[in-house]
DNA sequence: CGGCAAACTGACCGACTGGTCGGTTTGGTG
DNA sequence: CACCAAACCGACCAGTCGGTCAGTTTGCCG
């Protein structure tokens, strides 16, 4: 979908214009809030007109959908390719976990928005809501399950585990983003990644030594 | 402040209201959200009227807050109070986890209101939603720390480990909010249970058996 | 160039809702 | 009973904001 054919001129505007909606939607709704955002913020902030973006987008609503879903693709996309370098199953998930946190740290409002708006929005969002989460998890899941099949974790719900790993992230990057001053999350990443990797029995010592993060 | 003498009937009448316009405030929030709820409907639902709610709270926002850290203390003594008839660290940790997940289950709208829309109620909230978190963690922070204490957990920080676990936790229980079709909670206790436990290096053979929850 | 559709503009509208306030009821007090 | 303040009522107001639409610009195409 969105199969878009050569940049003609037009095409060239659209897409420019949904791009610069976007991503003054992005900033608004991360520092503010769904609901505090007014659709006039966002397009003024994107120099366009109210019009465009009703143009582009049913509703205020599915400007914040398409955001959201258009983030966490591009976000797991991001992880995905870090995993695609390392090489056991341990080391990948460690990778793993070790890529979800970079990419928060580097992007706050996009952590706060994925993380905590789409949370609160509103029931209407649960779908999204579950969309993103899912999306995150299933990354963790299918190094687990890989380490299941390399005999490197013992048979065990990798979904649930993923759900439970997830959490744990997501909740010590929320604290986090709340008060960034009571300590950096990387400092924070060797007790959590001992502590995940063991809650499934790997010991740490089963993967190469945490590289002082490049 | 507050001082409240004896149960003149004014008093009375008073609470009354008071607990009427919570009540009623706990099932819509919990049902509709904070955004999409309006107060006439806190107000209809109590059966009282707007004048009534706005002599008792000074904003809608206030009747929110009021609710989330009453509901907060409610349940974390509510746990403490399970706590504390296990014996043993270990049981204790267990059972703490057990009281979590059981007070989650009997009242899902009590949990979709702390769990979720807390956090994305807006910014204005995010005291509350940390207030709120580490309420609960602290209740197993205190726990892992006796554990360390009696030299059943080896020493650590055992702050980021409470965290990490209501995470944990708290993800677990959003996604069978969500679906609960999809499994019961109590069913996915063990392994949950044996995930937390062995992640601080409890071998789950040292708690007693998990007496299939009374 | 003329024509046309896509892209865009921004003034405007209507619904909603938090909060107010003048007035009424209640019940304690002297 | 008379009085008063606390408690309560509910019609009303004012600001906000999502969404609309008649009209304008852009640029491709014949």
């Amino acid at each position: 979908m969105t199969l878009r054919l050569p940049g003609s001129t037009h095409n060239g505007r659209k897409d420019a214009t949904r791009r610069a909606l976007l991503e003054a939607a992005l900033n608004v709704f991360g520092e503010k809030g769904y609901h505090a955002t007014a659709v006039d913020e966002i397009v003024n902030r994107a120099g366009r007109s109210k019009g465009a973006a009703y143009f582009h987008f049913p509703s205020k609503e599915a400007i914040f959908r398409a955001l959201v879903r258009e983030l966490a693709g591009h976000l797991a996309g991001r992880i995905e390719r870090a995993i695609d370098e390392a090489e056991s199953p341990a080391d990948r998930l460690d990778t793993a976990l070790l890529a979800l946190i970079d990419v928060f740290v580097r992007h706050r409002t996009l952590a706060r928005l994925v993380l905590l708006e789409v949370a609160g929005a509103g029931r209407a969002f649960s779908e999204d809501l579950i969309f993103v989460r899912c999306q995150f998890a299933d990354l963790i899941g299918r190094e687990l399950d890989s380490g299941v099949a390399a005999g490197v974790i013992p048979p065990c719900d990798t979904d649930l585990i993923a759900t439970a790993w997830f959490g744990a992230l997501n909740e010590v990057v929320v604290h986090w983003l709340h008060d960034p001053e009571a300590g950096s999350l990387h400092a924070r990443y060797p007790t959590l990644r001992q502590l995940l990797l063991q809650s499934v029995g790997l010991r740490p010592s089963m993967v190469s030594g945490v590289p002082a993060h490049a």
